[in-house]
DNA sequence: CTGATTCGGATTTTT
DNA sequence: TCCGAATCAG
């Protein structure tokens, strides 16, 4: 009979059913060996270096279901930290349905969510409102914008993007203000300038009891350095830590992993008994709690987020860090053809400094990759639409295709192509719901009311709809805030005895007695209870601040088209507010605050949609498709421009792409276009350095770089096609593997180079024009003409109303799909 | 204070 | 190409 500490249960103490017979291990059945140990060995530290498809979240989730039967830990005693929340719903699920139970108590999710718990709670004990807002980077910007004006920074060259992104560097690095202030050489005025923004937006935030980003992982280890007591109890909590993706952990994530396998030394444990916590069965010979036994997987390969701060040593020199850490290394891929890996294997065998890793499959070669050059980007995405249709006649749902991106930027001409051929696509990411102004103007609101000190939130809501409240009394209420010491919501409250004009005065008052009443109906009705009964739900709150406020009916009322569809997306935010209050009952409106704050663009996938995604290469990871389209693999978009400056740019771009071909599992395309649309002007576009790391005989090019360039009738050849006999050698310098392409003349192949037009051979071959075609109708038999694909016969038409398409061959182009209304058509 | 107009500048990736 | 800031007329 085991007993064991749970966490959660009053007592401590929980009597844990017998286990089950230890030496027949559920949780392996069909693991291959080294899986197999990763799941089942037991000590301090592991680290599991999974490649890429590799069964990383199985090993995962079956080392918990396994710690979890075994009744070596209660679900509490485990934090699990993922990447995205997605993630983390995902591995809660899959422990569930191994377990067969509910994962009561059982923390799994990313780092900041799990921070943001720790600091919601301990929050009065740092000076923070419990209810503390989570600023996301616009708000950052904005806050730094008025900075750098009051201080005349700009002058010096400051841009609040400059400024947050060194904000952000230090904060990772786990410098505060004063850290910096202490390091900084003062006879820099161009420092000096930094260091009194830098202290100022300090001090916004903090009056404003909000955090960033950043924040969030900081101050929890601020938190546990200053409160050992504190840290304490969440070192006794959590016996078995895992993270996921550690390559791609910061050094203040680095160093809260640290905080928390500290061993709880023995003046701590006396603390926690005399709290009347229990530490029996905890405690080891020296009488402390030993440190919490950690779990790492990650692939150094795919860490693709330095330019956030992660630092790739600390998966490199885990085994130093560690001492004692075992190593298991997961090599066999049960995602992608061979081909496929062979692909990435070759690409990223290119960066030096790496341990030697070779992923491997027992399925076989598959098909082969294609390749295809584009004259265009809209040639290129056409290229696209037409082989996810052919996919799709072939029996793949649109939800198992993907299409991958460098910039958010590339989305416009793969949507533009994508709406007229009628292929059903979802962008992931890109410009977030929670990012257009009118759902932020309303989220201000309730974040004004959740957080009264929120000063950013009442001066976007101040004017916002138009109450006649300017830039002018704006000023004034805050500049009589600062003199008097009072927070900006109570210089609104105060401003009868300003002297502004009546109108402007009721104005003022009107609104901060909205927020004051929705404050109201927020109390519980025993607040000291900790329960949320017969506080108002977040839906009724938003629903009251858009009566009283008028956002809605001024945006209903508006004379520019686009405010239609304005007011329904705040429409659709209060839907998505009651579907939050079913989903989540007695949850508060922090709580629903705190989720909105921190979901990311791949918490949006919809497993069940039947729509292709489109999403960035960094969106991409971890994720997985049947189809894979990696598009714009050109010089100065992959690798990017922007990554030559920063050191290690080259190599972590190579990752990007060997991430993006590790998503494919059956069949991988890769595309680019020859010239490319950048600001209105066309630039040329070369093919990126990393195609020709990929060994010929692994593409298929539908149209190689060289058809695209040469002059006059050259034979297609793949882009990395030997050379002619007489011509010498089979070098491997990148000039040879070009063939023709490689007479790009002098232009740099390694940048993108304006030039004054496109040539004449180059000229668009696809344009993203559309057209209205109002309620054209169309049937079989009908020949229309196309001002891409030139004439063809209508085959059969399908769908209803506005989404109605047409099946045509084209006598050149082939068979297409068009959406009717908008396709450019006419009817012969 | 509001709304229209013009002009200049920007684009890497994101929790 | 598009977005935001600056400018000016009501």
């Amino acid at each position: 009979m085991t007993i064991i500490l749970d966490p959660d249960e009053p007592a401590g103490w929980r009597e844990a059913p017998s286990a089950p017979a230890a030496d027949d291990n559920p949780f392996v059945q069909g693991l291959n060996p080294e899986q197999r140990e990763a799941v089942e060995y037991r000590g301090p530290a592991l680290l599991i270096v999974a490649g890429a498809g590799s069964g990383k979240t199985r090993v995962l989730t079956h080392r918990i279901a396994g710690l979890i039967a075994s009744r070596e830990a209660w679900p509490s005693q485990i934090l699990a930290i993922t990447f995205t929340n997605k993630a983390a719903a995902e591995m809660r699920e899959r422990v569930g349905a191994l377990l067969g139970e509910a994962d009561d108590g059982m923390w799994i999710s990313t780092f900041h969510s799990a921070c943001v718990r720790i600091l919601r709670r301990e929050a009065e004990a740092i000076g923070l409102s419990q209810t503390f807002t989570i600023y996301d980077s616009a708000d950052q910007r904005t806050i730094l914008k008025r900075i750098i004006k009051e201080l005349d920074a700009d002058t010096m060259g400051f841009t609040p993007a400059g400024a947050a992104s060194k904000i952000s560097k230090l904060k990772n690095e786990l410098a505060d203000v004063e850290t910096y202030a202490r390091n900084a050489n003062l006879n820099d005025p161009h420092e000096v300038t930094f260091l009194s923004i830098f202290r100022e937006y300090s001090r916004r935030l903090r009056d404003a009891s909000a955090l960033d980003f950043d924040d969030l992982i900081a101050e929890t280890v601020y938190l546990f350095r200053a409160f050992p007591k504190t840290a304490a109890l969440y070192r006794r909590r959590f016996r078995h830590l895992l993270v996921d993706e550690y390559q791609d952990t910061n050094h203040a994530q680095y160093s809260l992993i640290h905080e928390l396998t500290r061993p709880v030394e023995p003046e701590e444990v006396h603390e926690l008994e005399a709290q009347g916590l229990h530490v029996r069965g905890l405690l080891d010979a020296n009488h402390e709690i030993p440190g919490a036994s950690l779990t790492v997987v990650g692939d150094s390969d795919q860490s693709i987020y330095a330019f956030r701060g992660a630092d790739i040593r600390n998966i490199s020199e885990f085994e130093r860090d560690f001492p004692g850490a075992r190593v298991v290394l997961l090599e066999q891929n049960y995602r992608s053809t061979q081909n496929i890996l062979s692909a990435a294997n070759a690409v990223i065998a290119n960066n030096f400094d790496r341990k030697d890793k070779n992923l491997w499959t027992a399925d076989g070669a598959g098909e082969q990759i294609v390749g295809y050059t584009g004259y265009t980007a809209h040639d290129e995405a056409q290229f696209v639409a037409d082989e996810i249709d052919a996919l799709h006649r072939a029996g793949m749902a649109y939800r198992e295709m993907a299409v991958f991106y460098r910039t958010n930027a590339q989305t416009r001409a793969l949507e533009e192509i994508f709406v007229r051929s009628a292929v059903p696509y979802r962008v992931i990411g890109g410009t977030k719901f929670y990012e257009r102004a009118e759902i932020k103007d309303a989220m201000a609101y309730l974040i004004a009311v959740a957080n009264p000190l929120d000063e950013l939130a009442l001066r976007r809501i101040l004017n916002t709809p138009k109450r006649g409240i300017g830039p002018a009394t704006e000023t004034a209420l805050a500049k009589f805030a600062d003199e008097n010491d009072l927070s900006f919501r109570e210089a609104m409250r105060a401003a009868a005895g300003l002297g502004l004009g009546p109108k402007v005065t009721g104005a003022i008052l009107g609104l901060v007695g909205i927020l004051d009443q929705a404050a109201l109906m927020m109390v519980p009705t025993d607040p000291a209870s900790g329960s949320n009964a017969g506080a108002a739900k977040v839906s009724e709150v938003l629903a009251f601040l858009l009566a009283e406020g008028g956002l809605v009916t001024a945006l209903r009322g508006s004379r520019d088209p686009q405010d239609e569809t304005r007011a329904e997306n705040v429409e659709e935010l209060l839907a998505q507010t009651k579907a939050f209050d079913t989903e989540n009952p007695g949850s508060t409106l922090v709580d629903y605050l705190t989720q909105v704050s921190l979901v990311a663009a791949a918490d949006e996938l919809d497993d069940a949609s039947g729509t292709v995604s489109l999403m960035t290469l960094h969106t991409a990871k971890g994720l997985e498709f049947e189809a894979v389209f990696l598009t714009g693999i050109e010089e100065g978009l992959l690798p990017h421009q922007m990554s030559a400056t920063e050191p290690g740019g080259p190599a972590e771009e190579r990752r990007l792409f060997y991430v993006g071909i590790t998503r494919a599992r059956k069949r991988l395309y890769l595309s680019l276009a020859m010239s490319r649309a950048q600001f209105g002007e066309v630039a040329v576009a070369m093919p990126s350095r990393y195609l020709q790391e990929i060994p010929e005989g692994l593409i298929d090019w539908k149209q190689s770089p060289g058809d695209a360039t040469s002059r006059g009738g050259t034979q297609p050849r793949a882009l990395n096609a030997r050379r002619g006999p007489g011509s010498g050698g089979y070098g491997r310098s990148a000039d040879d593997r070009f063939g023709s392409a490689r007479r790009l003349e002098s232009l740099d192949r390694f940048s993108v180079t304006k030039s004054e037009a496109p040539r004449a051979e180059w000229a668009n071959k696809v344009t993203g024009t559309v057209r209205d075609n109002g309620d054209l109708t169309l049937e079989a038999g009908d020949r229309i003409r196309h001002t891409d694909f030139g004439d063809g016969t209508v085959q059969q038409v399908t769908g209803e109303g506005t989404k109605r398409i047409a099946h045509v061959a084209f006598d050149a182009a082939g068979a297409k799909k068009l959406l009717i209304k908008i396709a450019p058509i006419e009817k012969l």
